[in-house]
DNA sequence: ACCTGAACACCGTTCAAGT
DNA sequence: ACCTGAACACCGTTCAAGT
């Protein structure tokens, strides 16, 4: 029965029922309900490594020892799981940002340092970055993505009211306002992750400068 | 010799040979070199209807009466094709931006209108925007396409002169300010992509708010 | 030169089946 | 409940072969 033309497949049958323990990566506890947090875990790593084109649902499965399929039991698909994926990053990005603004005194160099966070976070992710905007988690209509995202918005919200509370900022819609700051960063965070700022430009003055020139504009006066 | 059998293929062909013109789309021109441009429109057609993704080597070829590997006698690899895209992009870019800029008075209300035909470039053409900048063009090192982003960058920095020696803008380094500029209204117009804005916010009211706000910036003097 | 067609090494997803 | 394994319908790319 075993000889040479037998599958690879069924001589690992045959010493998993021998050893009584499979030869994967401790597979018994995603029995019990965390290859959820692992499949999210290991796609971040995967991301972080090598892009979201590296994010294959067969490596994720390789890699934590269960089945290609294994996924659709906590995920709808793989957009799903880009989405967990976006959502932690939203929320890591609320409180790298929120703790920026509260280290500082609450002023307006605290607000730039909340905006340099911002950036930074993006710099130093910059594959996790693309996910959460790039535009990969699409059939989109997942809730709790959105509800991360706008809690990220809304530390920023919250942070433009106390400024204008304390006579800092401009009277205009708050609303308004975050989101001029918002496409900023955005976009000084993008254009860096882009590698399009150019070879002789200093990513973090320019970051700085950006940064001056959100409080007093580019007019001359 | 033509029996029910005899595959589609061979049955066009003797059609062809018969009507002296080929059923498919004119192919007779691919022989004479203009397969590269018809690939860049083909290509540029399913992006702005099915998104980046929806391009695929077999169905670009299908459309075009060319075998799906054809492609490889013009480009490198698909990453090729798209940067090809991605020029043709910036090159539409540079010419509408310029165009706004030239018909205003190269006044501050012609260099706003500039930033408005940039967002405007965007959000009518999002997915073509998006592979400008989703970082789809991998393998990099597509010389033609960082002269065509240097060109469309160029004119943004020559109006910022221009502003400049007329008084209306702050003596701070081009480049700089350039950048700055740059960043923001690739923000606002990715925020808009990507549909952050929210449901209640209107497009165009925030892209003329934060063109001024560009100018008077956000801080209370 | 330019294009084809088969082959290769991948994908995500579905689904009946196993425990 | 949770996972598997085979099957399905796709991909991009290579390469010998045709004209």
């Amino acid at each position: 029965m075993l000889t040479l033309s037998t599958p690879a497949r069924t001589i690992r049958e045959v010493l998993e029922k021998r050893s009584g323990r499979p030869r994967r990566k401790r597979p018994s506890q995603y029995h019990h309900g965390d290859l959820r947090r692992a499949l999210i875990e290991e796609a971040l790593r995967t991301i972080q490594s090598d892009g979201v084109r590296g994010v294959t649902l067969r490596g994720v499965g390789e890699t934590l020892g269960v089945s290609r399929t294994a996924l659709y039991r906590h995920f709808a698909d793989k957009s799903a799981l880009l989405a967990a994926v976006a959502r932690e990053g939203f929320r890591t990005l609320r409180l790298q940002t929120l703790d920026a603004w509260n280290q500082g005194g609450r002023d307006w160099a605290a607000f730039e340092s909340m905006g340099a966070a911002y950036v930074r976070f993006a710099v130093r992710n910059p594959a996790h970055y693309r996910v959460m905007f790039g535009g990969f988690v699409v059939g989109s209509a997942d809730p709790e993505l959105d509800q991360e995202g706008a809690g990220a918005f809304q530390a920023l919200v919250d942070a433009i009211v106390s400024l204008q509370r304390d006579g800092l900022m401009r009277e205009d819609e708050p609303l308004q306002l975050a989101r001029f700051v918002w496409a900023l960063v955005h976009g000084v965070a993008m254009l860096q992750i882009d590698g399009l700022l150019g070879a002789e430009a200093d990513a973090e003055a320019f970051t700085r400068f950006a940064l001056e020139r959100l409080r007093t504009g580019t007019g001359r006066n």
